[in-house]
DNA sequence: GTGAAAGCGCTAACAG
DNA sequence: CTGTTAGCGCTTTCAC
């Protein structure tokens, strides 16, 4: 049972296949097209089950309806979470959401937003990037394609943009555990370490030592490696914990860390927070019931996908590459892993 | 800057535009064009940066190079996983992924399938799906349309499924509490409830009280709804846990659950596994470092998202719907949550 | 070895 | 109010 086509209603009524379109596609009325000979052609449509064809719209009409997204990787909760909210906002728009993992490899990824852009002719492009070059960006702002970053910034390069303000949220998170007497505190960060976002929380984290008088020891911030997160974390904390270093919190830069963190301490059977404090940049659900709870620097999820959302269809509709930088607030969770009192 | 097609190669060399796709198409040696020719249009591809359109490819080859993913909610890591692995898997074969959650509403699912299949004209379907109904699967069956079944199976309808045992599953767990000195051990479902997986879990669940000689108390079964996650799973575990009831272990019956379980038991100030042992299907990253980490039942994700692409892929090459099942092995995972020491 | 031509299903300019 | 026509970019049959 082939399909039917917009010519199969056309023959099977004795009309055009331009009034068939027409009707279709509600451009009836502005046409002047008879309410009665609409109804018949709604009718018939039903009748054949028709669909139009997007393959063959979209070659006329030379729009996809395919917006794509490109993170480092989608099983990570906070980018499924994002994902998911692109993917429901654009549905009300009538687009659809092609997903990829860079799997924090540059080279993918630009092989990715080419597959993206180049053959499957996707309209705009969200992406969380892990590039540190912007040419191929540059390229494609020079082409006017519609293009929005979240999450992580290129260095030099100016984009629309969706994210937080790392920097602060780093800086509350430290500035509490300092007032709740903590001052040796160690970070761990995470290579590929160019990352504007994870910067932005380092800097953060130096701001509030600084501010309140203490003094940063380059021990105290270790970095593990994303190919080898298990071993080379299990490696940072001993570190960390280690009685020439001694660190009273360790604060994790993201939550694959952070997950990683709790498991390296566990294993060293230290307790959290007695022998050490440990909190997180990023909440996940699964936060709220760790052990222990951890405290963390939530980002709002959701609204980080639906404005990157309108900034790429301001692009897409206006048909052209444009910046808008939009910084939402994070919100400081305070749980048990910090051994601060729940306010 | 206008994307360059094949007929600029084709005009740019004073060729056709046949010669040139019959070169980029890796068809040059079978019809015997010299290596010369080929050579010339391969550099002129690459110097006028030329990609097929894929829409107008699929107009003609009638494939879209799309297949689709539905689920009912992305953001839910056991999903998330899945279609990480499916992505890669179709990604190798040249295909791209179009993914979309349900939110566990039928309407939504048959509009969803509706929109891939008869607007995408993805070529094929993997779901997991929530609709109780057979009738619009058997319409896709009925037109030979490529289509497999993860983790779910809809009763009545035969088709290419994916899944785990989930009677034995569960049985093995409930086995493991049993043996380990409990006997109240009740088990929270969620609806809807008709789900095939859930199903075959609670049965697991009865089937192992039943062989150890444990009368089952219809009380320790109870039941919290999607939409109201959070209230309704409180009020259950109060249920549970409440003096007449009084059950001594509590196996939730997906990760989705446990997080609210865990929330509950925790809000009423209970401990696990002092007070109450707690244990789940379905496994997470986060139970590893959860208060207490948790006892489960983990699934081969990878597996599943692999073997299901090629069960799909075997049906879009031969172009027909086919049958054929792949029940794949859970693996008990034992923590600290369940109270046993750990073997 | 290579090219001409048809046509996938749709939309939009233009004609009446 | 409705129809004719052209063409989006590609693959494929057939012809030379």
């Amino acid at each position: 049972m082939k399909r039917a086509s917009l010519k199969d209603i056309a023959e099977a009524l004795n009309v055009s296949k331009t009034l068939v379109s027409l009707v279709l596609n509600n451009k009836a009325d502005e046409w002047g097209i008879s309410e009665e000979t609409q109804k018949k052609v709604r009718k018939k449509a039903e009748e054949l089950n028709y669909y139009p064809n997007q393959m063959a719209r979209g070659l006329r009409t030379g729009k996809s309806n395919i917006i794509g997204l490109v993170v480092a990787d989608i099983s990570n909760p906070f980018y499924a979470k994002i994902s998911r909210t692109i993917e429901f906002e654009v549905a009300r728009l009538g687009y659809h959401l092609l997903v990829c993992s860079s799997d924090e490899v540059e080279e993918k990824e630009m092989k990715l937003i080419e597959l993206l852009r180049d053959r499957q002719r996707v309209e705009g492009l969200i992406v969380a990037t892990t590039q540190q070059n912007a040419e191929q960006f540059n390229q494609l702002k020079k082409q006017q394609y519609p293009l929005v970053f979240i999450d992580r910034k290129l260095d030099g390069f100016t984009s629309s943009f969706v994210g937080v303000d790392n920097n602060k949220g780093a800086y509350q998170m430290v500035e509490h555990l300092i007032k709740n007497g903590m001052r040796k505190i160690g970070m761990l960060n995470i290579s590929p370490m160019h990352l504007s976002s994870l910067n932005e929380r380092v800097d953060g984290y130096k701001e509030a030592l600084k501010k309140h008088g203490i003094k940063f020891n380059s021990d105290w911030l270790q970095s593990v490696s994303y190919n080898d997160i298990s071993n080379t974390t299990t490696e940072a904390v001993k570190k960390l914990l280690s009685p020439s270093v001694g660190v009273q919190a360790i604060f994790t830069i993201n939550n694959y860390v952070a997950v990683h963190c709790l498991q390296a301490v566990h294993k060293m059977k230290k307790r959290i927070p007695e022998d050490v404090a440990v909190v997180c940049f990023d909440d996940l659900d699964a936060f709220n019931f760790s052990h222990p709870p951890l405290t963390t620097v939530a980002q709002p999820v959701e609204e980080i996908g639906a404005e990157s959302v309108r900034l790429l269809m301001k692009q897409i509709d206006g048909k052209k590459f444009s910046v808008s930088e939009k910084i939402l607030p994070t919100t400081l969770i305070i749980r048990e892993s910090c051994g601060s009192l729940l306010a």
